[in-house]
DNA sequence: CATGAATGAGTATTCATTCAT
DNA sequence: GATGAATGAATACTCATTCAT
């Protein structure tokens, strides 16, 4: 299934990999997309060139850093859809979406973005969770949860809105709480 | 109303700014804050040094943009207040807030940014919105229309990510209803 | 014929421009292409912003420089043209060419490599210099000075090549008399 | 003859070494010295490591793969030499370097910087060519074959030039024949 | 010895801002 | 006041060379 013949990569090599996704999650989620490949390097501790040999452009660091959460979010989305209630698992699954997708916006919002303009390697993990969430969401329509008038395109635009809106109460869980309770009502049949 | 010290400004003087407020109003919604100043002030048939004696740095442009948008969101929604019944106020000037704040969207957040690290310039602006908004939260709770758990922060917060939600719904008037349906209702007490 | 609207650009910009040229000529031919373009800005007394803005890249300021020297040549072998003597003209013009095409070779090339892949800018002047040349040969072989089984090729070549040897010969004039000796016996029919 | 202190050598050493010569002699000659060492270590299907453990630095490779055709130059010349006819010795010594230098350019004229500025790995082998092209060329001066105003530096410029000339007419013989007739023409005494 | 990952100085180019015209 | 030329710091990316595996 995966197209990329990958040879098994050397222990520091792969400990560098790592740990330039993992500062570059940190650095574009919390400051956006505009941070200097250099400082990325140097909070990773490696030269610049290495960040270049691991991601041959700065976006495709962003592309491999946002592969790696969308897989993440897919996984997740993948064990709660197991789970027998339909309902239970829609509305579970919105919210770890929700929740796992923090951080600045223009980063999250490839996910809407799925299918059109995006990257070519996020196309596989994009598709994957929009056919996921469509059958969820099938499902929860089914099983009488969520309202029947709503398409994917709605679910989508709105996991991303409310991703949105939770980035500005980050510091506020009761609030973020009650947030869910008033998409979740809404999505609910009158 | 505006607290600053302002000369007449020479008639075409007075065109050239209207004229950069609105270029730069259509480029910062349509493209991003990225756009350079050389091509918004071509945009706008004046050269760069009349942008920079207009609005002295870039964020001043952008700064004098989002407040007269907010005006207009502020004067649109003194409007919707006046009428009689709080509940119809509330819920269109929600409508109007996420309807004028369309555009992209790190762009558009600053509005819920209010009171924290927003420019100075913008204070006065947001202040009034927010100022109204609490207002018509409180009408709308005590009438009974808006769940009354629901503080401020929350309704801001729903405002800018519901704004990004439709956003992603640009090209589809009909999924946007459904969205304001499901945003409404969730609102509502039980 | 020039299909460019060119305003006529400011005194200062000008003088920039002019100083940026005859460096970049000055560079380019005695260091050849790698130099970097700060060092150019520099050498110009302008800043690299200076030079990007008149050439908006590195390549155009070496097509600039090339069309420069090689309408020179156009203008210098036309007032040779012109003279009685097809012979004399003929001889006189490759001299001229070569003496004018002095520098890095790589540089230098440019001419022969006419109507193939370079720089469209170019083409112009370097179609003018070959046509030139095709009838100052067809001229020279009418007269019987020159071999008749002579293309425009080898000319082009030959003009090339002489180039290289003389560069060889910088600093010794009575070596490149001798050359031009041999090459121009060498060109007469036997 | 090789002036310094080499031990053995093992076999697949060797073996990478010669490849790399191999690999790298094809790739400054076609696509100049501007190729990556990179490209040039996985060309010859060894890791840069190997490169550099061969050759120190580019520049010394580049020597290596100069020393390398040079000395097959040399013995050429010194096969051609023995031959009886100084005159015919002469113009197919011209021959043999000219072909054998083909090459771009930049690379091909260490030859005539011969003595000067070459880097000292070169000098042993220029020098042979050289005291063999000085004998040749007095044996065909004095055989009257040869104009006898001409002296060494004016006979290496000449080679080089010449080489020049042919790369512009790589791929049409017949025009390579004529120009060596302009040229050995030229050489003769009038 | 061979490998290829790591390094970081170096390079072309952009863009907010200043200032001479 | 208006203009647009000049400025130079900043940024993504390359490549010769070194060194841990």
């Amino acid at each position: 299934m995966s197209g990329s013949q990958e040879r098994p990569l050397r222990a520091d090599a792969a400990r560098n990999r790592a740990r330039l996704l993992d500062v570059a999650t940190e650095v574009f989620t919390t400051r956006g997309v505009d941070v200097p490949t250099e400082e990325i390097a140097r909070a990773a501790g490696v030269g610049v060139g290495t960040l270049f040999r691991h991601f041959p452009t700065k976006e495709a660091l962003l592309a491999a850093v946002m592969v790696r959460r969308l897989e993440a979010i897919a996984a997740g989305t993948a064990e709660l859809a197991a789970g027998a209630d339909p309902a239970e698992a829609f509305f579970d699954c919105f919210r770890l979406v929700v929740d796992r997708s923090a951080g600045k916006n223009e980063f999250t919002q490839a996910l809407a973005a799925a299918g059109v303009d995006v990257h070519a390697s996020l196309q596989e993990s994009t598709a994957a969770i929009r056919d996921r969430l469509a059958g969820l969401l099938a499902g929860a329509q089914r099983a009488g949860a969520v309202r029947a008038d709503l398409g994917l395109p709605e679910l989508l635009a709105l996991l991303v809105g409310t991703g949105t809106t939770m980035e500005q109460l980050r510091d506020d869980p009761a609030a973020r709480e009650r947030i869910y309770e008033v998409v979740f009502d809404g999505l609910r049949p009158r």
